[in-house]
DNA sequence: CCTTCGTTCCGCCATG
DNA sequence: CACATGGCGGAACGAA
């Protein structure tokens, strides 16, 4: 069975700290059993988390063996790090554990310089903050998480959820993944979409001599652009546009580019009240029934239903984990 | 839901 | 000859 320690340290987040122990400990698999053996560690007998204290049944060195450990965000981000937890984490990362922060987490992470070179995200109001006192994080604040292969990070309290059940869908597959968040009451469009959240794709496939190319697409994917445009860019014709971009991003150039455009628009539905249409436009869909349909079959709902649901859930993430 | 029209994208092949 | 490019045409797809 899969080993996933959550590390509790003084400070931790109570919200932070149950979302890994929820999610992985309801997951099961096809035949009921569950897909996770879920423990939580921490370096003393007893642990502050605020309103209340926590004793767990397991030290530190509980993490050097699990497969997964899970760094819940603490209430004080710029809090010292104990040695004892930065090497623990150092060592199950030494030991080929995977490694996930939750909100600000990722400071802890950070701390323990394996995040070093590696992209990560944190809570966005934290975020300026953690690029400061690491430079050499590279961290990306608009996103709800970031998979790295062994190491991932997620954005405020909501987006562990969404982190979490990512893991169970590499672990064991969209229907245990699916079955998990349908069991924790989690609307099904964020899973069900695929991975339309995950703001990097892991390492990039290298070889990538379409990155600027790629790159450009990003910053202009609002613009109504066509084939030709792209191929004048990347200066080569179409044909070879098509030829590469299947080789080394696996996909079109026009179906990738709108995939880009309804991560945008997802972001917008979030982060704003602007009317649907308004963001369909500001996001490169000429027509409102056009973005409506094609974020329905990526996403799978539509985009009102999408901003709901979502809205929903912060709210209760807000209510519940107001960090800092 | 259907229909029309333009675009995309890929197999095939010539060319560098 | 191995390899990459790009033009051509048509089937499939997307936009309206």
């Amino acid at each position: 069975v899969h080993e996933i320690v959550v590390l509790a340290l003084d400070g931790v987040v109570a919200f932070d700290l149950s979302t890994p122990v929820e999610v992985f400990g309801r997951a099961r698999l096809f035949d009921g059993r569950p897909a996770y053996r879920v423990r939580v560690c921490s370096l003393g007998e007893e642990v502050d988390a605020g309103p209340f204290r926590l004793r767990t049944a397991w030290g530190v060195e509980a993490i050097q063996s699990a497969d997964t450990v899970i760094v819940p965000g603490v209430s004080d981000p710029r809090a010292d790090v104990p040695a004892a937890a930065v090497a623990a984490l150092q060592d199950a990362a030494g030991g080929g554990a995977r490694i996930a922060s939750i909100c600000v987490g990722a400071f802890v992470l950070a701390a323990t310089g394996l995040l070093d070179g590696h992209r990560a995200t944190t809570h966005w109001a934290a975020a300026a903050e953690l690029a400061r006192r690491y430079p050499a994080v590279d961290v990306d604040p608009d996103v709800l998480f970031v998979d790295e292969g062994d190491l991932l990070s997620s954005a405020g309290a909501a987006a562990g959820l969404d982190l979490c059940l990512h893991l169970v869908r590499r672990d064991h597959g969209a229907a245990v993944a699916a079955e998990t968040a349908r069991v924790s009451v989690m609307p099904l469009e964020r899973d069900g979409g695929q991975s339309q959240f995950i703001a990097h794709e892991p390492p990039a496939p290298a070889g990538g001599s379409l990155e600027p190319v790629l790159q450009w697409l990003i910053e202009n994917a609002a613009a109504p652009l066509t084939l030709t445009d792209i191929a004048a860019q990347a200066s080569m014709s179409t044909r070879s546009l098509n030829r590469q971009f299947r080789e080394q991003v696996g996909d079109t150039p026009l179906h990738w580019l709108n995939r880009q455009r309804l991560r945008r628009a997802q972001w917008l539905l979030e982060a704003t009240d602007r009317p649907v249409e308004e963001v369909g436009a500001q996001v490169g869909f000429i027509s409102p029934t056009t973005f409506r349909e094609r974020f329905r079959t990526l996403v799978g709902v539509s985009p009102q239903t999408y901003r709901r649901a979502f809205r929903s859930r912060t709210d209760t993430a807000a209510m519940l984990a107001p960090i800092t």
